[in-house]
DNA sequence: TCTCCGCATTGATCTGCATCAATACCGCAA
DNA sequence: TTGCGGTATTGATGCAGATCAATGCGGAGA
């Protein structure tokens, strides 16, 4: 059961069975951390590299007054720390939405894992890449959409990147946000992240209890957000080295 | 007359003779490119990264209904397009703003230059290190901070980053932004952003006019804008290398 | 010099979303 | 079972910023 960053990283880069076999020798250090917990603080000098194994977590930034966003989410098979430069100093923190299960990678290790094999290196190179893909559309979500539209695409996305880490069931997933943890991200006020919602299930475009997340038409909810997943799709190297990466379709990884 | 480019990367990384000559060579495909063209189209796959030398450009995302928002700007020394991993694509437009005098790096040579120096290659994951920063900045300034404060903090961002190579006067800096680019920009309308603008100038932060973007009290600027710099500060591996790197100080390594 | 065009500016009006303030619900622990 | 704390929901009201519609202005080209 290797973790899924190597799996996804195999997707990117095509990872040679030695080249797999290191890298899950890196991942030894290995707690649990609770639910609300920080794995990073903003300013700290990282000398390590965290893989996320289960559950999830997010990057945020604050300001003085308290008003805080939140600029990235962290799943199974995503780094926490930016590699591979060290030490680094990061200018945002990360925390624990549910509990999470984190390996530590010592810099030492993953710069010779690099060192070793080109594979790993560009591997990891498509990552950081895949997340700056990320980061960008998070920029211009927040930027150019409505309310309706940015929460709509918020889905899209966590629901595709779910389903590139088997993380989904067939027509949804499970999401572990507040309504609060929502309105950080997009960029709305808790009350008005209420009060979409209730207009997304109206439109059944959407169905979300108990922290389950229903999208029976993704179709339709894509076409609400104006979601267009190809920046998901690792920054598509040799487009057509594996699974139907394009537009439409299925999106995705059976695995 | 190095460009911007190897001086940046120098502070990064701290490069040898060696490899700021190698750097040198690289940069021979040169050309001008006239103001509102693109360089670099949503989707293409490419095989070369460009260096801006002069001018402006940035960087923008589409959707259908014809909204547009900007994800970036591209100054002297920055690159354009994502080394280094070939063929890449890319999701995201570019053009110009002013023209524009940009060179050609080929994949292969810049791969071999990283190759052959650690250092260059760190100066690289550095460089890409600290654009990712600017996005999450850019997220979080779009999703938290009122109309004030997100122009404000573009100013205070465009100032830092201009002074860092050179291209400032004293207390400001040329501006070829229109009224529309910043509204495209911080996700504002354009007479929203012409009411900011008089709201800064009036409060005696800015003075803007023919594209002079003069800033009498930079602190003042500073504080309406929650502006922060470090994270402008390259992931300020060694931080202390050079110019005064602005908060506290301290962390990190000498190498 | 005049004319044109893109950009900046100004006013009037509208609305999406924030804010304030309760109230309802659910899971948990005693 | 009860009570409690965190989350979701609902209503009422206010405002930041959008939108619509002119008008002004400065630079480039004829």
């Amino acid at each position: 059961m290797p973790h899924h960053l190597i799996r996804k990283l195999d997707r990117y880069a095509g990872l040679s069975a030695d080249d797999k076999e290191m890298l899950q020798r890196l991942v030894c250090d290995v707690a649990w951390v609770a639910s609300d917990h920080d794995l990073i603080d903003e300013g700290a000098a990282l000398r390590q590299v965290g893989v996320i194994l289960d559950g999830w977590a997010c990057c945020y930034k604050q300001i003085e007054d308290g008003r805080r966003q939140i600029v990235a989410y962290l799943i199974p098979g995503d780094l926490c720390g930016t590699p591979p430069v060290f030490p680094s100093i990061v200018n945002y923190s990360v925390a624990t939405l549910t509990p999470v299960r984190v390996a530590q990678i010592p810099a030492h290790a993953l710069l010779s894992a690099m060192d070793k094999s080109p594979r790993i290196t560009r591997a990891f190179w498509l990552d950081l890449l895949a997340s700056f893909a990320i980061q960008r559309e998070w920029t211009a979500n927040v930027g150019l959409r409505t309310a309706r539209e940015r929460i709509a695409h918020l889905f899209c996305e966590i629901v595709t990147r779910l389903r590139a880490v088997g993380l989904t069931t067939a027509d949804g997933c499970n999401l572990p946000l507040t309504q609060e943890d929502i309105g950080e991200t997009v960029g709305l006020s808790t009350v008005h992240v209420n009060r979409t919602l209730q207009e997304l299930r109206a439109a059944g475009l959407i169905s979300l209890k108990r922290q389950q997340l229903v999208i029976p038409d993704f179709a339709a909810l894509r076409a609400v957000a104006h979601f267009d997943s190809t920046y998901l799709c690792r920054s598509r190297l040799e487009a057509d080295a594996d699974p139907p990466p394009a537009a439409m379709a299925g999106s995705a990884v059976p695995a």
